[in-house]
DNA sequence: TTAATTGCAAAAACTTTGCAATCGG
DNA sequence: CCGATTGCAAAGTTTTTGCAATTAA
């Protein structure tokens, strides 16, 4: 299975690092697996704690979620304003993001050609990228009907 | 001169909006314009505290950074872990940022194609775009020049 | 006059950290 | 056994907010 690949891949991140399999850095794996792609810290501090508070404490979430990061299972995938948005990767590939500003709704999208030509921007500024980010904000097509709806009504009102 | 045209406008803009032209929201415009182009909240308190205390208080440029934004004056340009840089936008053409994780320097550039190439994939999602945000980052010339040298002597220790 | 704005201090929201107890290797 | 990890509560950050005093229109 795809989880229990990237466990092992985990694992061997965590020895190399002279760190230590626990209990709990690999239940919280699998309460990010099971709560869907894109969370918030909070959220998944909720989850847990509903589902089963043994898994882990806020701290050790807190602290796990940066080793994910670190090891690339996880990323930032949305800022919008003070909230962050975390994606479990889990081996996806590579990919972008709209988000609807109505309703939260997060579509993902991968093109090529934009990807290379950001890589033709870094080598014009010498640049050598790591890792980028590109978020687009605005309406999802039924909240843009949603608003529509709305100022008609607001027109006859 | 450039800034007091956007100081017309952000006038219209008060009153348009039913809000009144202050001291202190027009201080802030002021501060921030001496500042740089890049700055964080907190970074802009300290320096209006520094410069002249009486400009306004820590909640009033929180609140005027919140109006500027909708405004459309200021922006946030890049969101690097728990830090939020705003931009100081007059009038400036668009464009995206190159961010060095190493020491901070931030490169803008413009990508007529990208541009493009969102606005297509926006279609193909039936997405109505607001705005968005494009960071990459990585190592600037400067310090992936600095690594190699490091990396020479830790090589000969 | 009177409604919006301000400063302050308190609260909120999010994240990190010190420390004693516990656990993994 | 020893050092890494955990949970907890406390402290740090950043941002928001209630309220009385002040100011713009």
């Amino acid at each position: 299975m795809q989880l229990e690949e990237l466990k092992n891949k985990f694992e061997q991140f965590l020895k190399q690092k002279g760190h230590k399999i626990t209990r709990g850095r690999f239940g919280i794996i699998d309460k990010i697996a099971s709560y869907g792609t894109h969370f918030e810290i909070e959220e998944l501090v909720r989850w847990i704690s509903n589902q089963d508070k043994s898994v882990a404490s806020r701290s050790t979430v807190y602290r796990t979620v940066r080793l994910l990061q670190e090891f690339g299972a996880i990323r930032e995938v949305i800022k919008l304003g003070n909230r962050t948005i975390y994606e479990f990767v889990a081996g996806k590939p590579h990919h972008e993001h709209l988000i609807c500003v109505e309703c939260g709704t997060i579509i993902e999208f991968y093109k090529e050609e934009i990807e290379e030509l950001q890589d033709k921007v870094c080598e014009e500024h010498d640049f050598t990228p790591v890792n980028h980010r590109l978020e687009i904000f605005g309406l999802c097509s039924a909240c843009k009907e949603r608003r529509h709806e709305n100022r008609g009504l607001e027109a006859t009102a």
